[in-house]
RNA sequence: GGGCGAUUAGCUCAGUUGGAUAGAGCGUUGGUCUCCGGAACCAAAGGCCGUGGGUUCAAGUCCCGCAUCGCCCA
């Protein structure tokens, strides 16, 4: 709909006054809002109040030349209005809105699909979180993000693969390794001191025990043994939790196997003799400060050992070397220092640092009755997203995690999210379509079905109220395109309250099956189509839409 | 000390590439309910958009200073 305005308002711009030269009028930005209030009518345009200095006439002046040369018996225009600075006002007759009704029920499952990203190849790399322990609240967050993402950008035709890089290598699953040993011998009765830095989550010892109930003669296999072990544990648990939440990756990306593979090697033979490079108290340093980074960083050690930032360089180039147009890194803010470090590693390998856009997650906030509930990584005692999941639901869990934009701290009370009433912005939406179906099915029993083939009754949904959910419903897809264009899921969930919260009130107040056969088929075809954007959107989002509840 | 981000109603937050009278949920106050799902509904009150400048016909939105908070690095 805002598209053909766009449309309309182009065509007109070179037959205006002194319109001069053609190419420049076509370049000029032709942005069409949906205003706040509704007596500006349904969609505006601000063109006017731009092209006043292009033109060097008075904004009002060219609007009202521009209204003018707008083409006049349009099916599905009402009028247009000229407003105080400049506006112009574009008034839709409600068969407009119609339109798209039978257009969603056509389409089902792909309307709010597009086409603009067909041929765009995009890398969504997420959760990654070290094979060291079990997944917590946190990455359940990037996680719920790095789906809803991939989702989106699928949506409109992006080739999408979404990938975990697993940080196997190095001292943390020596750590692990000696940690679970530990354990395991103090399940045998030994003494044992700790190791200093150990994980000290009880899941170390319950890994402990299994190792020792699966192989009683485990205690004599060495510290590899443990980690190798332990690390097949854990993934096999990170696993089963992305799974309960919903979530699958494409690819597994193993550190280790960068080193096997001689991509860490071949990097720095690159670029050790490049001037970015230099030696220095024995270690080989990355010049990052010659590219916005605050200052060089260690990427071999004076012992030898490459430092992570080596395996990051490797790893991007790889992936780049995939030929993703773009490549979408979703981390925990805390690493938000890390950014411009491994842009100006990419400058320096010649890649488009544009190419990689990191999306930072703020924290997560556990909060029980409004109460925080103690999260403390450091003695091992965090809530996992397993224990999350198991008490409030995957749906209610993803749909909380995406109600925010990711840049901002996240409020999660565990009370709210399981409450089954409207004040739960997850049970409010799921509930909707509950109501949906359930109209549906009541309809289905008295030989009443929402088929296309009432559209001719669509004329006698002349309510406001009406015109406003059709309205909303029409603006579905851009609400799509503008979520995958900004990266931005919690535009869906904001549209979903919205639109439920419409959807709630129209059905307190009107009754979709009444004595009026045509009537009740015109409704019927607007909660199904109600219906079909809920599911589609909260499909988008890995949430269900549930038939009943 | 340097860097990044934030600051919008009592609370938690939206606010579409700068647009017209800044929105929602919760909470508060007052009212309503025999209904396809009451697992409610209606209405009201509530705002110096942290602060001071700047750009613009137009600033919650863009730029600069300051204050406060959070995180990262020293």
């Amino acid at each position: 709909m805002r598209e053909q305005l766009v449309e309309l308002i182009r065509n007109a711009l070179p037959l205006l006054e002194g319109a001069g030269d053609p190419e420049a009028l076509a370049a000029f930005p032709v942005l069409v809002s949906i205003p706040k209030n509704a007596q500006f009518g349904d969609y505006a345009t601000n063109v006017a109040l731009g092209l006043a200095k292009v033109l060097k006439r008075s904004p009002l002046h060219i609007a009202q030349d521009l209204a003018g040369r707008l083409p006049a018996n349009l099916t599905w225009l009402e009028r247009v209005e000229v407003a105080k600075p400049g506006f112009i006002n574009f008034f839709l007759k409600d068969q407009a809105f119609h339109g798209t009704l039978l257009q969603i029920i056509l389409r089902g499952e792909a309307y709010g699909r597009m086409d603009w990203g067909t041929g765009r190849k995009v890398q969504v790399e997420f959760v990654s979180a070290n094979p060291t322990g079990p997944l917590h609240i946190g990455h359940g967050r990037g996680a719920a993000l790095g789906g809803a993402l991939a989702a989106l950008l699928h949506a409109t035709g992006h080739t999408v693969e979404t990938e975990y890089y697993l940080n196997d290598m190095g001292t943390q699953m020596e750590t692990l390794g000696r940690s679970i040993q530990a354990r395991a011998l103090e399940i045998s009765g030994r003494e044992i001191t700790f190791p200093q830095n150990g994980y000290r989550g009880d899941y170390i010892s319950d890994i402990a025990r299994e190792i020792l109930q699966e192989n009683p003669e485990a205690l004599q296999e060495d510290l590899a043994f443990f980690s190798r072990r332990g690390q097949e544990k854990i993934l096999q648990g990170i696993r089963e939790d992305l799974a309960a939440f919903g979530i699958g990756f494409d690819h597994w990306f193993s550190e280790t196997s960068l080193y096997t593979r001689g991509l860490v090697d071949a990097l720095i033979e690159r670029l050790r003799g490049s001037e970015i490079f230099y030696e220095s108290e024995g270690a080989l340093w990355f010049k990052s400060s010659a590219y916005g980074d605050e200052k060089d960083r260690v990427v071999v050690r004076s012992n030898g050992a490459k430092t992570y930032f080596a395996s990051d360089m490797a790893y991007h180039l790889e992936k780049f070397g995939r030929g993703f147009d773009q490549v979408i890194d979703i981390w925990g803010a805390d690493h938000h220092g890390y950014v411009p470090r491994l842009k100006a590693a990419l400058k320096s390998l010649e890649l488009d640092p544009e190419k990689l856009t990191v999306v930072l997650v703020q924290l997560v906030n556990l909060l029980r009755e409004g109460q925080p509930v103690a999260m403390s990584t450091r003695a091992g005692e965090f809530v996992t997203l397993r224990a999350v999941i198991d008490e409030v639901g995957k749906d209610a869990a993803r749909y909380t995690f995406l109600t925010r934009r990711s840049d901002s701290p996240l409020d999660f009370d565990l009370e709210v999210a399981k409450k089954q009433s409207l004040e739960n912005p997850v049970f409010y939406v799921q509930y909707a379509h509950a109501r949906v179906q359930s109209v549906l099915r009541v309809a289905a029993g008295q030989e009443l079905e929402a088929s296309p083939l009432s559209f001719n009754s669509l004329h006698l949904l002349a309510l406001p109220e009406e015109r406003e959910l059709c309205k909303t419903l029409t603006e579905y897809p851009e609400v799509v395109s503008a979520a995958a264009q900004a990266l931005e899921p919690h535009r869906l969930t904001s549209y979903l309250g919205e639109l439920a919260g419409l959807f709630h009130h129209y059905y307190n107040h009107n009754r979709f099956i009444g004595d009026d056969t045509e009537l009740s088929l015109a409704r019927l075809l607007l909660a199904r189509a109600v219906g079909i954007v809920i599911k589609n959107a909260l499909n988008l989002l890995g949430v269900d839409a549930p038939e009943k509840m």
